[in-house]
RNA sequence: GGGGCCGUAGCUCAAUUGGUUAGAGUACUGGACUGUCGAUCCAGUGGUUGCGGGUUCGAGUCCCGUCGGCCUCGCCA
C-alpha cells in the first residue's frame, strides 16, 4: 500500500508516529509561512501542515496544491496546539506535520468540485460522475446500499436459500414491458431480450428442486423513466417451494425488520399490517397507499345523488362516484388561486373535469362557489359525512371510479407534502394483497394480466375466472414503503390446466402459448411443486431507507430521463461493419 | 406521444414594463500573511445569455422551432 493509514484513522494515540496518507486535497489554507491542507478519502479528513520546519522546498511544493489534487504525504502525527482542535473532524485532535510530499495527480480546471456548497446541475454531475461520486453524501449512500444488499444476502443465506444466477440473454416475450433487444450474430435476424426479471427461470428452478432460490438480479425495461424508475435496475429476487402467501410475506417481514433494525435502529412490530387491494383503492385511491398520514377517502355518492347540482347527480346517476377527503384545518392554507392550481393539476394529470371543494366556516357551514346548488340540509349531511369542523378544507371528486382514484390519490399526496403532515424520517411498511388477476385493455379489447400471466388466482376464484374475469383476485402481494411500491410477488400457478386456461383468457391461442412458454407448460406436467416468491426493488429500498427523493442518487451510474448515460455517451451509433455482421440496417426514422 | 419548469462567467445565481458598457458570490491567476479549518486582505482574468429563426428603433427578457436537464400523465406483466 502507498499509505500507512486512511484519512479518517489517526488519533491522539498515534502521537509522534510517522504516517503516510493518500487522498484528495479537500481544501487548502495558505498563510504564507504555514499552509494547511485537509486531505480527504472516503474514511474522513486529516489536516496536513506544511510549516517553516518543513523547509522552503517542501513549503513551495505544498503551495502549488489545489482542490482535488491527489497526493501522497508523509509526516509526523502531532497533537494540535491549544485552541486549534477541530471538533467537526474525527481526526480533529491531531494533524500530520509533513516531511515529504508526492503529487500523484494534479486536478486541472475541474468543471466543479465535490466540496462546493451549491450542487451543480444534474447534467454536469452525471457527465462528470467521478467528481460527483466523491461527494460524501454519495459515498455514504453507496455504502448504505452495499450494507443493505449484504443484509439481504446474509438473511437469505441464514434461511437456507441458494444464490443462483440466471441468464441475461433470454427470450423476448411481448407480454409486459418493452424489451431491450440484443441482436444475435450467429442467428442472423434473431434477437435475445434482456430480462425484465428472472421470473420464468426462477419458477423453473423450483421445478428443479432448489426449493429456496435468491438472486441479486439486474433487470431491464425499455419504458419511460420517472424519479423512482430507471430502465436498468436491481431486484432482490427470491422464490420458495411448498409455500403459501403467508410464508412469503412472513419471510419478507423478517427481512424488513432486520434491515430496519440494523440500518436505521428502528424496531418494527411484526407482522406488518396488510390490507386488500380493494380496500386500498377504496380508502386511498391507490394500490400503494402512503399510510404516514390520514385524509382517508370518504364516499358521498349517495348524498350526491340527492343534490340539485347537476355535476354530482349526473355522475351518481351514470354509475360514477363522488368521493373526497377532509384536509383538517387547511382552509386558510389554500387561497382561491391555490385551489385553481390544484384544479389545473387534477384536470391536466388525471383527466378530471373539475374539482369540487368546500371550506368550513366558523359556524361549521360549508362555503364554496358551488354551495348554492345544494340545500342547507344536504350540505349538513356532507359536513357530517366528512367530519367537517370549522377551518377544514374538503375536496371532492365526481367522476368515474378510476378517475376519482387518480384525482384523490394525487391530491392526498400533494396536500400531505404541502401541509407537512408527516415526518420525512418516518418509515411505514405495509402489505397490499389480493390484487385483481386481470385488467381490461380498452385499446386491445382484451384482458391483460395485472401482475404477470403465471400468477395463481385465489382457489375460490378459479370458477369465476372465465365467467367474470374482473372479479377474480390473485394470490399477489406488494410491499409498500411510504406510499411507494418497494416489491411485489405472487403465488404461481403450478398446474398445467390452470396455466393454459389463463393463457387462453389473455387471448393467447394454444399454438402461441406452446411456442412462447412451451417449456414452462411441459415442466408443469413433469413434477412442479407449488411455489411462489417476490422481488424487491433494491434501488427503491436504498432510496427510501436513505430518505432520497430520486433513484439516480442511489445508483452509481444512472441514466437520464431520456435513458442515456451522459458520461460515456451511451447509447451510441455503431460502425457499419458491426451492423453488417449482425445483418442489420438502420431505418430512416433512426437515421434522422 | 401529451402537460409543466429550467438553460446567463468554470460553478451557483441576479439583471425593473423590452432600454446605457449583462452584475454578485465562489473558483481561477498574481500579491500579502506562522495556527487556519467556508481562513483573511489587495488586485486581476473570465460572457456566442444552449442553438437557429422571427417581432421590434432596440431582445438575456416577447414569439416560433430545436437541443439538453428535471417533474409529471400515458407507459412500466
Amino acid at each position: 500500500m502507498l499509505r500507512t493509514h486512511t484519512c479518517g484513522e489517526l488519533r491522539k494515540s498515534n502521537q509522534s508516529q510517522e504516517a503516510t496518507l493518500c487522498g484528495w486535497v479537500d481544501s487548502y489554507r495558505d498563510h504564507g509561512g504555514t499552509i494547511f491542507i485537509d486531505l480527504r478519502d472516503r474514511y474522513g479528513k486529516t489536516q496536513v501542515v506544511f510549516g517553516p520546519e518543513s523547509g522552503v522546498e517542501l513549503l513551495d511544493q505544498g503551495r502549488t496544491l489545489r482542490s482535488e489534487d491527489v497526493i501522497r504525504v508523509t509526516g509526523i502525527v502531532t497533537d494540535r496546539p491549544e485552541g486549534t482542535i477541530n471538533p467537526k473532524l474525527g481526526t480533529g485532535e491531531i494533524e500530520l506535520r509533513s516531511t515529504a510530499l508526492e503529487i500523484l495527480n494534479k486536478c486541472e480546471n475541474a468543471p466543479f468540485v465535490p466540496t462546493q456548497q451549491d450542487l451543480p446541475g444534474e447534467d454536469l454531475r452525471l457527465r462528470h460522475r467521478y467528481l460527483d461520486l466523491r461527494r460524501s453524501v454519495m459515498q455514504d449512500t453507496l455504502v448504505q446500499r452495499s450494507r443493505i444488499i449484504k443484509g439481504m444476502r446474509d438473511y437469505f443465506e441464514d434461511n437456507d436459500f441458494v444464490d443462483i444466477e440466471t441468464p441475461i440473454l433470454g427470450r423476448s416475450t411481448p407480454e409486459g414491458a418493452r424489451d431491450y433487444l440484443v441482436p444475435s450474430r450467429v442467428h442472423t435476424g434473431s434477437f435475445f431480450a434482456l430480462p425484465q426479471s428472472p421470473q420464468l427461470y426462477k419458477q423453473i428452478l423450483m421445478m428443479s428442486g432448489y426449493d429456496r432460490y435468491v438472486q441479486v438480479a439486474r433487470c431491464f425495461r425499455d419504458e419511460d423513466l420517472r424519479a423512482d424508475r430507471q430502465p436498468e435496475f436491481t431486484q432482490l429476487d427470491m422464490e420458495m417451494s411448498f409455500v403459501e402467501m403467508d410464508d412469503i410475506i412472513n419471510m419478507i417481514d423478517g427481512l424488513v425488520a432486520k434491515l430496519a433494525k440494523d440500518l436505521l435502529g428502528l424496531d418494527i412490530p411484526l407482522p406488518l399490517p396488510r390490507m386488500t387491494y380493494d380496500e386500498a383503492m377504496e380508502r386511498f385511491g391507490h394500490d400503494a397507499p402512503d399510510l404516514r398520514y390520514g385524509m382517508e377517502l370518504i364516499d358521498c355518492t349517495d348524498l350526491a345523488a340527492q343534490a340539485e347540482f347537476r355535476v354530482f347527480r349526473g355522475v351518481a346517476d351514470s354509475g360514477g362516484r363522488v368521493r373526497g377527503f377532509n384536509a383538517k384545518g387547511a382552509a386558510d392554507k389554500y387561497s382561491r388561486k391555490d385551489i385553481d392550481q390544484l384544479t389545473e393539476y387534477v384536470v391536466q394529470d388525471f383527466k378530471a373535469k373539475g374539482l369540487a371543494w368546500f371550506k368550513v366556516d366558523a359556524d361549521g357551514k360549508l362555503a364554496s362557489p358551488i354551495a348554492k346548488n345544494f340545500s342547507e340540509e344536504l350540505l349538513g349531511q356532507f359536513a357530517d359525512r366528512l367530519d367537517a369542523e370549522p377551518g377544514d378544507f374538503l375536496v371532492l371528486s365526481a367522476d368515474q371510479w378510476d378517475v376519482t382514484c387518480g384525482v384523490l390519490n394525487g391530491l392526498r399526496r400533494r396536500l400531505a407534502a404541502e401541509l407537512k403532515l408527516y415526518d420525512p424520517k418516518a418509515m411505514n411498511f405495509s402489505w397490499v394483497v389480493e390484487f385483481p388477476m386481470f385488467d381490461y385493455d380498452d385499446e386491445e379489447k382484451r384482458w391483460v394480466a395485472m401482475h404477470h400471466p403465471f400468477t395463481a388466482p385465489r382457489p375460490r376464484d378459479i370458477e369465476v375466472l372465465e365467467s367474470d374475469p374482473s372479479k377474480a383476485r390473485a394470490l399477489a402481494y406488494d410491499l409498500v414503503i411510504n406510499g411507494s411500491e418497494a416489491g411485489g410477488g405472487t403465488i404461481r400457478i403450478h398446474d398445467n390446466a390452470i396455466q393454459s386456461k389463463v393463457f387462453g383468457l389473455l387471448g393467447m391461442d394454444e399454438t402461441t402459448a406452446q411456442e412462447r412458454f412451451g417449456f414452462l407448460l411441459d415442466a408443469l406436467r413433469l413434477g412442479a411443486p407449488p411455489h411462489g416468491g417476490i422481488a424487491l426493488g433494491i434501488d427503491r429500498f436504498v432510496m427510501l431507507f436513505a430518505g432520497l427523493e430520486n433513484i439516480r442518487d442511489c445508483i452509481a451510474f444512472p441514466k437520464t430521463q431520456r435513458a442515456a448515460d451522459l458520461m460515456t455517451g451511451a447509447p451510441s451509433t455503431v460502425d457499419g461493419k458491426q451492423l453488417r455482421e449482425l445483418g442489420l440496417r438502420v431505418g430512416q426514422a433512426a437515421e434522422k
